[in-house]
DNA sequence: ATTCGTCAAGAACATTGTTCGTTAGCACAT
DNA sequence: ATGTGCTAACGAACAATGTTCTTGACGAAT
């Protein structure tokens, strides 16, 4: 590991300048950047997250960040991996209810953090993290007697799953929802009239819609619970 | 109610008439735009498509699409509603099929167009088409015997899914699969044994996995098709 | 003491979405 | 015919973005 105390200050760029006389700040590591983008990320959502943000909230330039980072859609997927070690497995239970325990940990995970779900849509999650999940929901799925294809691409699917619900979720707590109910209040009751009888619904329930579009898959999957075929 | 984190106003009431007849250029229309839109879109993909590529490939300024549309998630939001006309209502057969015929036909359009389905993922679908889908979603499943509240809850989700299936599905054939490819080569077979004896399955699968994605998510909603409970 | 590799930074480049101000043609009242 | 207002169309500009080029300063090796 490399030592580095001197820092650029922004004042004073004309003459030639001592770099020691300049309070100190912590070195740049791959780590931090990703640390203060989660920072920003929390802070002002996806739209306000950039690599100029990011540098200038760590008192540098753009180019800095590119000696430890090859592009933005890097420091995205670090992001991502970073924030997913949160997501653990549950050590006891029966494995229909671990299974949802980790996906509902995923999908918190992505939502407590607004714009982390809608970046995670664009991004391909190779990180370790992301590996570790994988192996954690396919053991699962055989654990439930899930046959090899269906392990494969049920994995697939249920990452997509939970990051889709996700980015959709953060985004109907997360503000701006005003659209939507303007669009549905002014919605003709001959032309649409289904939609219109359910309008209550479709903007309704919180926790709870999360918890069930789960079982919608899980089921999907692998069948329902309790009285269906067993493994 | 799909991912609105822009939603641009499909609402412009005030008609518009263009005046370029006379320099032997066709008038520009908001249905022009969005058709060469549309093509730039099939021709280049999500990352070829700006506002100023489709103002030149009209042979005009940036600033002269802004009599007709607010802002770039408009002309997205009318570039999908646009290509869901294409999505229509099978007039025969067993409810369960029509239903899967109209996801079908939905996640073939956005993954027909590459760029279409990412474009999907961030822009809200308020247009007439997108209403009359789910519209035709909602007499679906409450046809098939489904409760109000899955009902709603349900065609939320079916669009959602089909939608991010879409996308992921135009990220793998469109991008670069690239970092997944490496990351499942490099593969340690002690740390990942689940995953490194399941790569060939993951990334396998054509036309045969939609489909198979689609009666998971259905089976899940409305439970398995024959032997199940019926309404 | 000199050389060399590496981390950091400033400046610049090409693009992006969007807005401002102006021009030019039409409809209509005078 | 003349003038007045409205508005589509446009050129220019602005702020912000990701990325690259180039330079510079330090630590370590020679």
């Amino acid at each position: 590991m490399v030592f580095v105390w001197y820092c650029g200050g922004m004042e004073q760029n004309r003459p030639v300048i001592s770099r020691r006389n300049r309070p100190a700040k912590p070195p740049l590591t791959r780590e931090g950047i990703v640390a203060k983008g989660l920072e920003i990320l929390a802070a002002e959502g996806l739209s306000g997250l950039s690599l100029r943000r990011v540098a200038t909230a760590l008192d540098t330039g753009p180019a800095s960040l590119y000696v430890y980072l090859p592009n933005l859609g890097a420091l995205h997927a670090e992001m991502l991996d970073a924030a997913l070690s949160a997501v653990t497995a549950p050590a006891v239970g029966p494995w229909r209810e671990r299974l949802k325990a980790v996906l509902w940990r995923y999908m918190m995970v992505l939502i407590e953090r607004p714009g982390l779900a809608p970046l995670a849509l664009g991004t391909l999650a190779s990180g370790p993290n992301s590996l570790r999940i994988w192996e954690m929901l396919l053991g699962l799925l055989q654990e439930g007697g899930v046959d090899a294809k269906s392990a494969a691409w049920g994995v697939d699917l249920l990452i997509l799953y939970v990051t889709a619900i996700a980015a959709e979720q953060s985004l109907r707590s997360g503000g701006d929802l005003g659209p939507v109910e303007a669009a549905l209040a002014q919605l003709s009751p001959t032309v649409y009239p289904l939609i219109f009888a359910a309008r209550a619904l479709l903007l309704s329930g919180g926790e709870e819609r999360g918890h069930w579009a789960l079982n919608v898959i899980i089921d999907g999957l692998v069948g329902p619970p309790d009285p269906g075929r067993t493994a």
